[in-house]
DNA sequence: TAATTAAAGGAAAATTTTTTTCCTTAATGA
DNA sequence: TCATTAAGGAAAAAAATTTTCCTTTAATTA
């Protein structure tokens, strides 16, 4: 897609980052497959650079998650997931086929914190069966 | 405290582990932290097993785990904390010390999830400034 | 108790994961 | 095109976790 492209290009940019092939190949791919772990980034990219050296993915996901560009998933069993940063959100984590998807925040959470404690933000995580596990 | 300790020594009977000193230990010590990484688990029970072996620390984490006796909790940014296995609830994680605490869970979440989707249990994960920090 | 035995501990090695180094290559902006 | 500097690749290093192998010990039983 054109327009995604050059906006990934131009988020780079902005963020005072090089627009090399190979993070924009990584950008895409996580685009693609919407949650990706190191090991599905490193065998995906590989598919069109066929040298590129794990090293440059791991510093990768870590400079795109410095700025912001990408964001860490902490999913319970299995490695992290790496996303596009995009509007807050939950996750639904299939506990057969291990897939994350993409559910709407809840709209209010009436949790009762301690006198003191202030909340910045809160995640949920729902774990289940899927629609093509279940 | 008398009673807990037994109640740990029956736990593990009870799963058909062993009840060592060590094992003991790395559960006295998840009970008074209330959450503990494995380097805080290994710096604190060496201070009573000075020999103890950082692999037994690890293996007791996962034979503990296998056995539904402790629980893994997976915290942005940080290594992950381990936890006696109870009753469930949520987690507040303070974005200044680090320190996790236990907060209620909420009543009652409402997600839209896309149909098929079965969900099982959910957790939620507050990310703020504790009462200390504050 | 003493003997038996299987699980667990310790030390070291192995494996896996992630980061760093060092040099080369290429994106960027003038 | 040229100069600058960030980024890539390969290899090494470091960090995290697991496995191996042998010894010790908790639990069971005679
Ligand atoms: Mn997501
Ligand atoms: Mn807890
Ligand atoms: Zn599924
Ligand atoms: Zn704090």
């Amino acid at each position: 897609m054109r327009q995604k492209s050059a906006h990934y290009a131009d988020l780079l940019k902005q963020k005072g980052l090089k627009s090399t092939p190979q993070r924009m190949a990584m950008l895409r791919i996580m685009e693609a497959k919407g949650h990706a772990d190191i090991d599905e980034i490193y065998q995906e990219i590989k598919k069109d650079f066929v040298s590129i050296s794990l090293a440059t993915v791991y510093k990768n996901i870590n400079t795109l998650l410095n700025d912001g560009i990408i964001q860490e998933i902490k999913v319970p069993h299995k490695k992290s997931k790496f996303e596009i940063a995009k509007h807050k959100h939950s996750h639904f984590v299939c506990e057969r086929c291990g897939e994350v998807y993409d559910v709407q925040k809840p709209k209010k959470l009436d949790i009762e914190l301690p006198e003191g404690f202030e909340p910045r933000e809160a995640s949920v995580l729902i774990v289940g069966l899927c629609k093509k596990c279940h």
